[in-house]
Order: C-alpha cells, then structure tokens, then sequence
DNA sequence: ACGAGAACCTGTTTGC
DNA sequence: TGCAAACAGGTTCTCG
C-alpha cells in the first residue's frame, strides 16, 4: 500500500496515541522482517517516552526521549493499526509488532510480505544511517526543484519512470504516483531522463507536488473517519487517473487516447501513448 | 559506473 | 471447479 502520502498520512496518525506518551510494553513475535530486527528492541524501547513522529521518504522516524530514532518502513504491505489495548483482537500470523502506551493504546504493526524494516538508531547518528544516506531531496520540500531535478536526471539513459523511482533522485515516489504525474504532466514514461530537463522539467516538479499533495489531502480526510470506524492506517481510497486503468479511454479532457499498460524495471506502468510523449 | 533484472515474502487475482 | 501463473504500493543485491 505505502507510498508517500500513504506514509505521511500514517505519521499523522501515529501522532496523536504517541506523541508524548510513554511506551510500557513492546511485544516483537518474530527476529526479522526484511532485515533482522535489533538485538534487545523490546527492552531498549519500553519504559521510553515519544517525542516526535516524523517522515522521510517512505521511513516513519519516532524519536524518544533518550535519543533513540526508530526507524519504520511498510515496505509493500505494512499497516498500522491502533485500538486500545483491551478491545486487541487476538494477534494474527502477520501482526509481527505490538507497543503499547500509558493511555491503554496498541499501535499494532502488521506485515504479511515482511519487505518493511525496524531499526534503532540515534539522533545523531540519524542522517548517515545506510537507509537514509543516499535519499534525495523531499519532493514537497524547499530543495526539490527543477534545477534539482534536472542536475540529477543530467546524463541518465535511463527512461524517465525508472529515474523517478530511483530514490536517490527524489525521495518518496512510488510506482503509483510516478504514473500519475507523468501522466499529468504530459510526459512519456519511456522518455530518456536526460531529454526531461527544461520546460518538461518543470511541469514534472509542478504535477509530482500537486499529485502528492492531493492525495495527503485525501487521506487526511478519511483518515479522522478510517481511524475510528477500524483503526486502520495507511490505507485509503484515492482515484487514480491511470494507474490501473488499462484499456480505459484517457481522461484527460480533449485527448482520445487509450490507457496501456506496460513493463518497466520489472514494474507496471500506465500511461496514454496519445497525450504523453 | 550504470542500468536491467533477480531476490526477498505472502496473499489475491487471473487464466487455462 | 481447480490449479498454476501472474501480479501486488519497495528496496537491495548481483550481474553484464
């Protein structure tokens, strides 16, 4: 499920059981998810109290008090889940994470493919951990720009959509929203990066931003309902245009084209061969 | 050094 | 209906 603004609207979530609050238990069912899981976890977060729920890229940072960084990552299927403690139901075969607070809260973590990850780090040490060291610019922040994004694609044969991806380029776009702003920029998803730079460029910045925005927007608004109705994080409804669409008419207003789907990097991508070039 | 593809897992959907 | 193949929102590693 996670994408950016899936991640950011879980961070927002998580913020409000556990800003502030004091983790009296940890339960950690199994050694590893994607990589092995930190040898003490349990015992090196209970009894700590939260300070803040950030993000970068696809990672959910929780700092503690004593300087701790937790880093998560849903990978392809992680969710996060809150209920209170009591009303838990009993823990399924792919609920790996449990942490509990002072208030009688869950925050559950569940995983069934197991591609996502905790680690422990420091503040300190935070920034040349080997998972964030060599992420890119925040497409919503200040640095992400077309002259950033045109000096990072300057040289790469590579087509357009597999640079997006390349975390190292721009930090937090996922296969999802990298059709949906191609798409909306107009640009072909097979167009070599280095031909992207210039007024393509821009427009790229410009609808990579709004694409992500609005769909914050959106989650944020379920997210008040989603939350109480099933506790559920990290999952909701947005209507793509083209993700998923293949063999539907192109949406875009003039255009008579057909959505297809084709292979990239091992990856699907959906585009319109009419409008995007 | 770069880019394409495989690998890591499980669950769900598609197609014969 | 049943079973196997294809596919899924991410990242890292290997190989050419």
């Amino acid at each position: 499920m996670p994408e950016l603004p899936e991640v950011e609207t879980v961070c927002r979530g998580l913020r409000k059981p556990l800003e502030g609050r004091r983790l009296t238990k940890v339960v950690q069912r199994r050694p590893n998810l994607r990589f092995p899981i930190p040898d003490r976890f349990p015992e090196r977060l209970t009894g700590r109290t939260v300070l803040r729920v950030d993000r970068r890229a696809k990672f959910i940072l929780i700092t503690l008090d004593d300087d701790t960084v937790l880093i998560v990552h849903l990978g392809m299927s992680g969710r996060m889940t809150i209920v209170a403690a009591g009303d838990a139901p009993p823990p399924g075969p792919h609920d790996h994470v449990e942490f509990e607070t002072d208030q009688g809260m869950m925050v559950r973590y569940c995983d069934p493919r197991r591609f996502g990850l905790m680690d422990l780090t420091t503040a300190d040490e935070l920034k040349d951990h080997r998972m964030l060291k060599s992420l890119g610019p925040e497409p919503l922040g200040n640095a992400f720009n077309a002259e950033a994004l045109d000096q990072a694609l300057t040289g790469k044969r590579s087509p357009i959509k597999a640079a997006l991806l390349d975390q190292k380029n721009v930090a937090g776009l996922g296969n999802i929203y990298i059709c949906e702003a191609l798409y909306r920029a107009g640009i072909s998803p097979k167009r070599s990066a280095h031909t992207v730079p210039g007024k393509r460029s821009e427009r790229l910045v410009r609808e990579i931003r709004a694409v992500l925005q609005e769909a914050i927007e959106a989650g944020g608004s379920s997210l008040r309902d989603y939350v109480q109705a099933s506790g559920d994080l990290g999952y909701f409804q947005h209507r793509w245009k083209v993700y998923g669409r293949e063999g539907e008419p192109c949406q875009l207003e003039g255009c008579d084209g057909t959505v297809r789907r084709i292979v990239q990097s091992g990856r699907s991508t959906f585009y319109c061969a009419t409008h995007q070039r």
